[in-house]
DNA sequence: CGTATGGTTGACCCCGCTCAATTGGTGTGG
DNA sequence: CCACACCAATTGAGCGGGGTCAACCATACG
């Protein structure tokens, strides 16, 4: 019922649906077919795409210090990064939804830097990425999709950087999500949080104490309906408004 | 009498010294020397580096939505990027020391996403991104490195994210600038903060005031000794303890 | 020497954390 | 199908770290 799409119609193998045609969520998906490369090109970088998993909730898919080869695009399901601070506690780096991809903070380094665990049922396509650079040397399209995808998460780190107040933070939350779904092609007024609200605060480097009383104050005041982790956006405006302090438009 | 190094006795070309010898401080003297690159391959790296500035206290190297051409290495001076929140204030996102890479956070978006200023005066090599990126098709090593340029600064835009004390933040700033003095061949003990009290405010999400406190308090404890912007390390190891909730070793 | 800018210090207060108690939801075994 | 246990989530009470506001001080510069 959920972000599985027309996997399983197949065996787990390194191809997916039609063999000249990467899945469509996939965050390199526009690497290939928006570019307009011809089908030998294609066919290369399928070769050394692995699909991986199911694993299931709670089980870990690389754990910090664990040697660095390959990079992943989330599948199905949700993946958090996460680190253990100096005082045992955890902090979470961040949420992983289909068409996403983990691992390029452990290029530099060579080690994967932070934990990252399966918060549902999750299947992963893993690239070599020393195969997946030697074949960026020779499709340049590929290459530039890589340094975009590198840049574009130095800009994500920082975002919550900034001293934002618990509604702002919160809002930014809710509407990046709304805006992930949406761009994956769900919807982004009505959707399924995948992590607890221990998560959310851990992220959010607030209290979940916290994160529950700003919820509670939002649907109080009609911007949203939240039941248990199901959330509906009452009042998208607002709750941009509040989150464009954090995300900036 | 500061970071200057063997720039001024040559021209502001774009060349450094000897014709293949990049400048020891750069960080992409490793992407050739340390990979051992024939001439022909350095003097491609040479050609589409432009040496530029200086510029003065106070200019501005590029802006907040200018169109994203280049990335340049520091090459003399301190350079700040900043941008400005909705509230109408500076939110500080990093300090430029010579050899550090400025402008990786452009590629995704082809746009600046912050402003650039110098601190001092600035000299700057600048490189072409496209020239750069076809030249990595064509050298596995430069590619390899700006994968790794690029990945690092993703970890190093989360390190502040945390929830951490004033004195954790504080002590990681000063150990943080006195290791990566120490790494361009600068004393780690003794150096001078080219930036202001409220630029370092800005920078950790405190209140300039709590910066002056806080320095004070360190002062007091004999942790370190500083005059208007001159630090001296005095107890390494316990700050080094207190930097490391934020730095994590 | 006067003025401006950056830095320091003090007094007060508020947002969000901590601690603690309660509720509710889910899964398990009788 | 219910009873119990367990854990996530909620709600309340109190407090403290760091922000805000304001006054004062010091160094740089014309």
């Amino acid at each position: 019922m959920r972000t599985e799409g027309r996997a399983r119609k197949r065996l787990p193998v390194t191809d997916d649906g039609d063999p000249l045609t990467f899945c469509s969520t996939c965050a390199f998906s526009s690497a290939c077919l928006a570019e307009g490369f011809d089908k030998s090109q294609l066919s290369e970088l399928h070769v050394l795409v692995l699909h991986v998993g199911p694993f299931a909730r709670g089980e870990h898919i690389f754990r910090e210090g664990d040697p660095f080869n390959s990079i992943a695009a989330v599948r199905a399901g949700t993946v958090k990064t996460y680190v253990v601070d100096s005082r045992g506690r955890e902090q979470v780096q961040g949420f992983f939804l289909p068409g996403e991809v983990i691992g390029l903070n452990a290029i530099h380094g060579a080690r994967y830097p932070a934990n990252a665990i399966a918060l549902d049922t999750v299947t992963l396509c893993r690239f070599s990425f020393p195969q997946m650079s030697l074949l960026a040397t020779r499709m340049p399209g590929l290459q530039q999709h890589l340094f975009r995808l590198l840049s574009h998460d130095i800009g994500k780190a920082s975002l919550l950087s900034g001293d934002f107040t618990a509604d702002e933070r919160m809002a930014a939350f809710i509407i990046a999500f709304s805006r992930r779904y949406e761009a994956r092609g769900y919807s982004g007024s009505h959707f399924n949080l995948t992590m607890a609200r221990t998560d959310i605060a851990n992220y959010l480097r607030l209290a979940s104490e916290t994160v529950s009383r700003v919820l509670r104050r939002f649907q109080d005041e009609g911007l949203l309906r939240i039941e248990r982790r199901e959330v509906q956006l009452l009042d998208r405006i607002r709750l941009e408004q509040l989150a464009s302090a954090v995300l900036r438009h």
